[in-house]
DNA sequence: ACCTGAACACCGTTCAAGT
DNA sequence: ACCTGAACACCGTTCAAGT
């Protein structure tokens, strides 16, 4: 009834449009991703989702941020620092892993959402409250990154990955004005 | 004449249909390359590519590995091992660069052939040729590896790259019975 | 041995038209 | 406000048929 109503309305349908779009990704890759295919799914002529979603892109980078929210974010203080900054390397490798056509998404067009920046921001205030300088935080959120998802692209076995990753903080560890 | 001249001919058309589909893909990324768009620059049909090659796949694995094949490898002893494992990791990393549909088609299908086997194998003896055992050498490719690729995915800014690369291995050079 | 033409089963996107 | 139908300009791949 009142016009404050409206705007939850539609963005409802899109974030169904959105679910039912992960769906096919996750089950068959980018390419399963067909506006056709959706629309079907919805009970829907691939014409009408453009009245929801403006392209096939945007679809994309909905559906990115989408799973990038749903990482989990250790506690700040629950850990000593390094095994947080492990976990979290280790959630974004795994996400990764689950959802191989967020990678695919990323080499085609760069996708920096809302959710992506919580989980760099939250990275980057583990590493400060640990003693970290803003400029080494920087650095560790560059390079966590960096190898988690060098290593879900590359299929890095677990072993590997531990030991890269642990010679990174590491390398950050040495930074700090208490040494280790 | 003889018949020993034949399968070359048949190689040196495929040379050409790869070197073609390699431009295609560098100006305009993995979508940019078509079998028709692929045909009409050849002057040839669309159906007479299936003559040489048998799917597009398959072009892009021969494109993929023709690539790594172009990727310089330093020599063994020509500089101390750390600065040769850096100079391998950013030659590696600026190959990605220059070609972004190759981690596009990476995330699509694993893509290992002969030329990325050469690559690996070349930075593996450089380890063991430095003092690495056989264990720490393979630790070396795959973290080396794994960073650069992730580095090139995720746009990573110069600096941040030398950090990362500087601490992996510092991570394998104290693992060496001589230390550093 | 190598290539064409036509066909099949698809794509993303637009847009007039409906309700 | 939301959806359909038809259309446009594309795709990869197959296959009979040509030379």
């Amino acid at each position: 009834m009142s016009t404050t109503a409206e705007t939850p309305r539609r963005s409802l349908h899109q974030e169904q449009i959105v679910d039912a779009a992960l769906a096919l990704l996750d089950e068959g890759g980018i390419e399963n991703l067909t506006m056709r295919r959706l629309g079907d799914r919805l009970g829907i002529t691939a014409a009408a989702l453009y009245w929801h979603v403006s392209s096939r892109q945007d679809l994309l980078v909905l559906a990115a941020d989408t799973v990038w929210g749903r990482t989990a974010l250790p506690g700040i203080q629950d850990l000593p620092w390094r095994r947080t900054v492990l976990e979290m390397a280790e959630n974004l490798r795994s996400m990764l892993l689950r959802h191989p056509w967020l990678l695919t998404a990323m080499t085609i067009q760069a996708l920096d959402g809302p959710a992506r920046d919580r989980y760099e921001e939250h990275l980057r205030a583990v590493c400060e409250t640990s003693g970290l300088t803003p400029r080494d935080a920087e650095q560790a959120v560059h390079s966590i990154v960096t190898f988690a998802i060098g290593a879900a692209l590359a299929a890095t076995p677990r072993p590997y990955v531990s030991f890269g990753l642990e010679s990174i903080i590491d390398g950050l560890a040495a930074r700090r004005p208490t040494g280790c």
